[in-house]
DNA sequence: ATCCCGAGGG
DNA sequence: CCCTCTGGAT
């Protein structure tokens, strides 16, 4: 079994396993979308779902969010950690959509990652989904999968990982493979817990934890 | 390398 | 109680 054969198979089994798998962030437009996921660090979108339902009814545009109090800001977002860091970005990103980018959210990585709390995950994230770009965001699961399986070593950075699954797999596999993963490592290869015993990928597993 | 941060799970 | 959750900035 070659190393193409073996990813050929991983991403096979999973996509039996999520064969639906997409984004959970509710957002109605492309702002929202990049909102949410900007909130969306280090908490579950299940919790960001909560508040954006109540904080896109308020804020009805980016430049609402421009002119907002941060303290205010902070008020609906509080319960999914990293607030104060999160409502500052808030108010500052679309500040600079607004100022530097003539309130048009740039279609290009660099200028997205200039954004405050955009980094590389966020931008792919958002390319990905409402361009359809191309695109392997790689987050906690998506590492935590990778590693397991022998995709990705322990120890390498979030864009090693991106880097060695661009290399194995086709750009047209690229989105769908990422949110498949996310699914795969969020319910069923856990950080804790992992569902070792019924896992269809158990043979290939670099650390089965039985 | 460390900080920011709350909620939920085990 | 401790760990984890679609990270980013310093």
């Amino acid at each position: 079994m070659t190393k193409k054969d073996k990813a050929n198979f991983i991403l096979d089994q999973i996509s039996k396993m999520y064969p639906n798998a997409s984004i959970e962030l509710n957002y109605r437009k492309n702002y929202e979308l990049l909102i949410a996921i900007m909130l969306s660090a280090q908490t579950t979108d299940v919790a960001v779902n909560k508040i954006t339902k109540k904080l896109f009814l308020d804020f009805k545009s980016l430049e609402d969010y421009a002119k907002a109090d941060i303290k205010v800001l902070e008020s609906y977002i509080k319960t999914i950690g990293l607030y104060r860091n999160k409502a500052k970005n808030l108010k500052k990103l679309a500040q600079m959509i607004i100022d530097e980018f003539q309130g048009v959210i740039p279609q290009d990585q660099k200028l997205l990652e200039k954004l405050p709390g955009v980094g590389r995950k966020t931008a792919n994230v958002y390319l990905a989904e409402y361009y359809k770009i191309p695109r392997i965001a790689v987050d906690t699961h998506v590492s935590r999968v990778s590693i397991r399986l022998g995709l990705a070593k322990v120890g390498d950075s979030p864009l090693q990982v991106e880097n060695k699954l661009m290399k194995i797999y086709d750009r047209d596999q690229w989105i769908r493979l990422h949110h498949q993963f996310i699914h795969f490592g969020r319910y069923f290869c856990k950080a804790r817990n992992p569902q070792c015993k019924t896992c269809p990928l158990l043979k290939v597993c670099k650390m089965p934890m039985i």
